[in-house]
RNA sequence: GGGCCUAUAGCUCAGCUUGGUUAGAGCGCUUCCCUGAUAAGGAAGAGGUCGAUGGUUCAAGUCCAUCUAGGCCCA
């Protein structure tokens, strides 16, 4: 027996009881446990970084995240979600500088850095609660007791641990590292903090001679030098080498004053007009390791001053001739690594020149240009001086100009493993799978090393010890930190700053050794999370088994993100990527196409918009409105819609079965009719319902939820509106073979729908398909085992053609003014396969068109119809190729009828196609349009056609008026709050003899369809009820 | 500067993989119909040079090329 199912509900206070009822009965941790023996399917959770509060794009991340693994349980997998949070990092560092009021490291180390790391710590604890509160109330089942945090003494354990790895590879380097610095502030900027300090100024932009002193270049262009251009000529101090493109073409001009320079020959013409004249030209390879003589003799670079090439270099300003000082440029040092060319820097870190320096010592780098420009004027050098305007970075605290500045760091040698990333990705399935090739695999093609340490604070610290004689050491756990440093640490806290204190002797030379000052980049920390989240390897499990996942889902910022680091710490410590298929979330933004975000106070808050509409309503959008892969707008409107359409639908169509399915007191295990045995509706429905499991799990299986969402909203619209609205007498009367069919469409839709909507489908478990035991879920539940034996396609086409046959029917009522209450003789159909359809079909559209009969339309005399053709061109074009337009206009001039006569007898017909001669056409080469003529209401679509007999006889008209009469009883039945089981006695008296004659021929028929007991051709009753269209006195009273 | 994505009705989006001659849905608007579950449903109307150009083809919203605009990521 059901349970009540209120026709009306409010779906956020249904999902509060539910999360209440999940929590009561532990449903989360029941379905992990009753599956535990399974095979797994590995899920991995990317951690969140908690330093702020959540937003509708966690929400978007966290449906995918959730409806995957649902979806793997109830197909059979085991699939354990061990929620994770990723706790350090320079955005946790920065948010509580801001709240201590701090302007730089110099205030953190005032402030100490063991109370700054606890501020850090503290913070997290504080906005991870606002993560778990976001995820429990949209339903997202994670194990959050189990959390891996990336700070946990363990977790960094083995983020060391696998960092050794990498340095026993070879791998853990110190490099330089050009990245943009702040001289007064003495610190390196993030990029995030470089977009916000961008300032227009005013600087030098020079072009300078580069004498050529290679001697064969020499000989055979005397005199010759490379043009170089630069916007920063104090770099020039510096210069170490020359590049250029090496797939551009390059000229030695020679200008109008006589004098031979080297530039790119697209530029020639911008840099010295039309007067010039080109002596040689060839590709930047020709131009490699010619040697030049540097502007400036200030300081000392050893074998350098020569071209090599470079990619990045481009012709479309400047010269084509890019000038290179390694410590200055990040560009400039790959690529004059690539040439093991020395990294020079005379530059202090507070900005200033070495003082041993001539001419600049002393200086402060900006404040230089003016006395260079000077001295290359005087030596002749100078080729060109403008002022150029352009943004350059500044320090957002305070201003100052940033020096792009080469700083010794960490790095992991991903270039070395470039290959096998490459071949991993290609092992690796994306959704979209653009992303494979396009966004990542181009990053891989592009790849550079991993620039991994930062000169912070909150950070996993970098496990390397250094003594004085440069001997290093990787520590791959606090166990064997104690080890080489001779007392016990491991049960100290692996952070700085007293990680820093622990000092040991040199395994290689004794000296003491120290840790070296810096921590790593926080998302080395959550692409650890394999084997960090359990421990391993300091811990006993055994994480293989749950290695690689099988699925990860993150938005597209990631690709360079946690997609990469994941692939490249799984590569570099395994030779194996962590994950197999990633779906690649697009972003959300706002209802304008904009970004969210607080600046523009148009962030939508996940946990007021899920109490607004509730989870599923916003989960149903994040699954299967518009497309997963593509930035998409969200708002109020959107998720509205979603409830109304599809939730609501939904619902209704559960409250209708369980009204009457309680009215009947039908018992859902009692026995039912066979579906062989039903009525052709309801094996439409069972065959539609099994064909719903058995595509929407294919879609699931390819992860694509709005495919299975549109079929499922789809299968939704047609159960309430066709199923239900042609069966609705049926459940009236308690039909036990529409109950069954109904219930089981149902079942099948709560299960397929339950990984979309875990809140509501739960709901409708409980009350229409639960057995009674407690704790039963619609989540412990297996996928729907669909019966194939029950699709049928050939009903489905038959349906379908149905049901455009009604709809044409409903558009000629409409174009003839005759309301549907108005019975009519009959219809002629014209359509292709409308004469194999059974009578149980042929029923449906004279009910629902309230016709009393159908004819097929040519088995009319031939004067009432017209016959038009048209060519079928999908079928006469792979036939006739090119001919096809000269058959088509054969048919669309030929006579019709006498075609469609062939057709019918003998299966073909001939055209005359001019010049190709006679050709026999078949039947499915055209599409033919019967239409007929007069007195007849007509709608014609795609070659099928339905036509209305609009004589309405005396008797079909009181039989219209009894509709009217019933329709007016039953409004007047809802309006006084009647149950729809209550009977009542209907009254009437009139003085129209028709109105009398109606009652006569239906009064039968009008009692059976209100539930009256009597009629009564008299005065009385309670409630008046007003027929307009009659002249009559009618009223009713509650038995 | 590079890579990728997107462009279809007033708005939000399907359709494009596999080319077929009247390009669809929802929301909104107008008129009408239906209603014994429905906060629903149905019909008609208005609203489309399917971003532009060129190409392939008997045939292009769909395939190819170029371009334009917007977005994201990276320099």
């Amino acid at each position: 027996m059901y349970r009540a199912v209120p026709a009306q509900i409010d779906l956020p206070a249904m999902e509060h009881e539910i999360l209440s009822l999940w929590q009561l009965q532990s449903t989360f941790e029941r379905s992990l446990e009753q599956s535990k023996a399974r095979p797994s399917w590995v899920f991995y959770e990317g951690p969140p970084t908690a330093n702020g509060t959540p937003g509708t794009h966690h929400v978007e991340a966290r449906a995918f995240k959730d409806i995957f693994p649902r979806y793997r349980t109830m197909k059979g997998y085991h699939v354990p979600r061990q929620a994770g949070w990723d706790c350090h990092g320079l955005p946790v560092e920065l948010a509580v500088e801001k709240e201590l009021g701090f302007t730089g490291k110099q205030d953190i180390e005032a402030f100490g850095v063991a109370e700054f790391n606890d501020r850090c710590r503290e913070s997290v604890l504080r906005h991870v609660g606002e993560f778990t509160e976001m995820t429990r109330r949209m339903g997202y089942w994670v194990d959050m007791d189990s959390a891996y945090w990336t700070m946990d003494s363990s977790y960094v354990q083995s983020v060391w641990w696998s960092l050794k790895q990498i340095f026993d590879k070879g791998l853990l380097v110190q490099d330089h590292r050009v990245a943009p610095y702040c001289p007064r502030c003495g610190t390196g900027l993030s990029d995030h903090e470089l977009a916000q300090g961008y300032e227009t100024v005013v600087d030098p932009s020079v072009y300078v001679r580069f004498p050529i002193t290679d001697p064969a270049f020499v000989a055979k262009y005397p005199n010759a030098a490379l043009l170089v251009w630069t916007t920063t000529p104090w770099t020039l101090v510096s210069n170490t080498a020359v590049a250029v493109k090496p797939s551009a073409q390059y000229v030695v001009a020679q200008i109008a004053d006589g004098e031979v320079l080297v530039v790119a020959a697209e530029l020639a013409a911008s840099l010295f007009g039309e007067d010039f004249v080109v002596l040689g030209e060839m590709p930047g390879t020709e131009l490699e390791h010619i040697a030049y003589e540097r502007p400036f003799d200030l300081i000392e670079i050893p074998d350098a001053h020569y071209v090599i090439l470079a990619d990045y270099v481009t012709t479309d300003d400047g010269t084509g001739l890019v000038h290179q000082a390694p410590a200055f440029g990040a560009d400039d040092l790959t690529s004059c690594r690539a040439y093991g060319l020395p990294v020079v820097n005379p530059v202090r870190p507070d900005g200033h020149f070495n003082d041993e320096v001539p001419l600049v010592g002393g200086v402060f780098f900006k404040k230089a240009d003016e006395a260079l420009v000077a001295l290359l004027q005087k030596n002749g050098k100078l080729f060109k001086h403008v002022q150029y305007e352009h943004s350059y970075p500044h320090c957002w605290r305070c201003h100052t100009p940033l020096i792009y500045y080469a700083q010794p760091s960490w790095y992991i040698r991903t270039t070395a493993i470039k290959d096998s990333l490459i071949a991993q990705n290609e092992a690796t399935n994306w959704f979209p799978n653009t992303i494979k090739h396009g966004r990542f695999g181009d990053w891989l093609e592009n790849n550079v090393d991993w620039a991994l340490s930062r000169n912070r604070y909150w950070g996993t610290p970098l496990p390397i010890w250094r003594c004085e004689n440069e001997h290093l050491v990787a520590v791959g756990s606090l166990a064997e930190l104690s080890e080489l440093s001779g007392r016990d640490v491991s049960s100290s806290d692996p952070h700085r700053p007293f990680v820093d204190d622990i000092t040991l002797p040199c395994p290689t030379c004794s000296a003491t050794a120290t840790r070296v000052p810096e921590v790593i980049d926080c998302w080395y920390d959550s692409g650890a999370m394999p084997f960090a989240a359990v421990g391993y390897p300091q811990s006993a499990i055994d994480f293989q088994a749950q290695y690689p996942a099988d699925f990860i889902c993150e938005a597209i910022d990631q690709t360079r993100g946690w997609f990469y680091t994941l692939m490249a710490i799984g590569t570099l410590v395994f030779e194996e990527s962590s994950y197999k298929n990633v779906v690649c979330l697009g972003h959300i933004l706002d209802e304008d196409g904009r970004k969210m975000s607080k600046h523009l106070g148009n962030v939508l808050e996940p946990i007021g918009l899920m109490n607004d509409h509730g989870a599923d309503a916003v989960r149903w959008f994040m699954l299967a409105s518009g497309s997963p892969w593509q930035a998409r707008r969200v708002g109020h409107a959107a998720i509205g819609d979603v409830v109304r359409k599809t939730l609501l639908t939904y619902w209704n169509t559960v409250a209708f079965q369980s009204l009457y399915g309680r009215l009947a007191n039908w018992d859902p295990a009692g026995t039912a009719p066979a579906p062989a045995d039903r009525p052709v509706i309801d094996r439409w429905l069972l065959s539609e319902a099994n064909r719903l499991a058995i595509e929407v799990d294919a879609a699931l299986d390819q992860f694509d939820t709005q495919r299975a969402g549109r079929l499922l909203a789809t299968f939704v619209d047609d159960l309430s509106n066709w199923y239900v609205r042609r069966s609705r007498r049926r459940f009236w009367d308690g039909d036990p073979a529409a109950l069954a069919t109904l219930h089981e469409a149902l079942r099948i839709t709560t299960l397929c729908m339950a990984p979309f909507t875990p809140f509501i489908t739960e709901r409708v478990w409980q009350d229409l398909m639960s057995n009674g035991e407690a704790g039963d879920s619609v989540h412990l539940q297996s996928w729907p085992t669909p019966e194939s034996g029950l699709v049928d396609d050939k009903l489905a086409k038959e349906m379908a053609l149905v049901r455009r046959v009604v709809e044409l029917g409903r558009a000629a009522r409409a174009s003839s003014a005759v309301r549907t209450r108005q019975p009519l003789r009959r219809a002629l159909v014209s359509a292709s396969g409308w004469g194999e359809l059974s009578p149980e079909l042929i029923e449906q559209v004279c009910e629902e068109l309230n016709i009393l009969s159908t004819d097929a339309l040519d088995s009319e005399e031939a004067g009432l119809v017209d016959i038009s053709m048209k060519a079928n061109f999908r079928a006469l074009g792979q036939r006739f190729g090119k001919q096809t337009p000269l058959v088509a206009n054969a048919i669309a001039e030929a006579d019709a009828a006498g075609i469609q006569a062939s057709l019918r007898t003998t299966g073909s017909a001939v055209v005359d196609a001019g010049e190709l001669g006679t050709v026999s056409i078949t039947a499915d080469e055209v599409i033919v349009t019967e239409s007929p003529r007069e007195g007849w209401a007509v709608a014609t679509e795609a070659g099928e056609s339905i036509a209305l007999d609009l004589v309405i006889t005396d008797e079909l008209r009181r039989a219209g008026l009894a509709r009217e009469v019933v329709r007016a009883i039953q409004e007047a039945r809802k309006n006084s709050g009647f149950e729809i089981s209550d009977r009542i006695s209907i009254w009437w008296t009139s003085t129209d003899a028709d109105a009398q004659l109606m009652w006569a021929a239906h009064a039968n028929e009008i009692a059976g369809e209100v539930l009256a007991t009597s009629v009564s051709e008299a005065a009385g009753g309670a409630i008046a009820v007003s027929v307009p269209e009659l002249d009559l006195q009618l009223a009713i009273s509650r038995n």
